[in-house]
DNA sequence: ATTATCTATAGATCTATAGATAATGC
DNA sequence: ATTATCTATAGATCTATAGATAATGC
């Protein structure tokens, strides 16, 4: 039993963690409080010490998984040696079976598109503003002539990206699963870093 | 009160269709048997003389939803002079203001994702086979040389119309939202129906 | 007589709260 | 003394079932 103000800032911090963790897996409804809070390895009764009310625990929890799905796109960019480089890297990490598989850590964009369209204002703003992260990331990785086009481009392969692994999670055919991922990277590698 | 045979299948009927519309609208875990009961004007307990569980509505109904969107797509492009026209009106259909908005009647291949990752086999054979229907006639519209850069360019294709529309509803700016579609559907067309 | 649907309810689970307990920090 | 967490529980809601009721179809 930890007590002390530091500790309850970190029992705070381990909910929002778990919750951004297990709503990308299970879905924002696949879970309740009490299951909730033991994965924390915390009691249910504590959990109104932290959070005004689960939706309150749902808006911060999808703003951690979405701003920590952007950080981990921005590290892997990161220190490559041109765009090109970086934008192939970005699109065969988002298109691999490890970002396929491993949900609870998954770019949230894609992972709780529908529990977001579903939810609170809060939510949905953190969703957009971290679409126009995205885009912006993009934007600046994509190498053609003007920049309105760089913008369309954009949107279009963070659209290929998003909906590729998000069929690629729901068939149940491995060959196929692969096929989508595959052929979405290639193309788009083909189309914006060849 | 209706009591024959044919009126039995009516209502069996009639909780699959609504169920399709609630669990596109809402995701399969946002309402519950007597709320969906009521919206199809029955009480909860006639339930489980139609159903052998929850489970198994689930199934019939995202199979539903996966049926019907197939049937709106085939009808959208049927009749068309050619097949770009047809590729065309499909994804402008696909990534209108209406498909983004009338979601319990959308396409389950987007809408259901997420849920359909989580459920059981039946449900994914049907998004699987769902996914399969679609490649096949993005396939047969896209006019370029080699059968297998068809395949990949329609599952290119599909995976920008899933995101796209997946990612318009979730954001709360409608400005975004609009301009996520209009990119989405100009690149697209400009690609395979120039 | 059979059966489709209804009312009523059991038992589990959900969110939220109240009050007890065991730490911290003056 | 204060407070973070715990145990216990209220009241609502969920899936599933039992038995009553009101139609159909012989």
């Amino acid at each position: 039993m930890g007590h002390s103000k530091a500790e309850k800032q970190a029992s705070h911090d381990l909910i929002v963690k778990t919750a951004a963790r297990v709503f990308r897996e299970r879905g924002v409804d696949g879970i309740g409080l009490a299951d909730l809070m033991k994965a924390a390895g915390l009691t249910h009764g504590g959990f109104y010490g932290h959070f005004a009310s689960r939706e309150d625990l749902i808006a911060e929890a999808v703003g951690f998984a979405l701003r920590e799905g952007g950080k981990t796109m921005a590290s892997t960019v990161e220190g490559k040696p041109s765009a090109k480089v970086a934008l192939g890297v970005l699109i065969d990490a988002y298109l691999s079976l490890a970002h396929r598989d491993e949900l609870g850590t998954s770019c949230a964009v894609a992972a709780m598109a529908s529990d977001v369209s579903r939810s609170n204002a809060r939510c949905r703003s953190a969703y957009t503003r971290q679409v126009g992260n995205y885009l912006e990331l993009l934007v600046s990785l994509i190498a053609t002539e003007k920049r309105k086009s760089r913008r369309v481009k954009a949107i279009t392969a963070l659209s290929t990206l998003v909906g590729a692994v998000s069929m690629a999670r729901a068939v149940n055919d491995e060959q196929l699963s692969r096929e989508l991922l595959k052929a979405a990277a290639d193309e788009l590698k083909k189309q914006l870093a060849p």
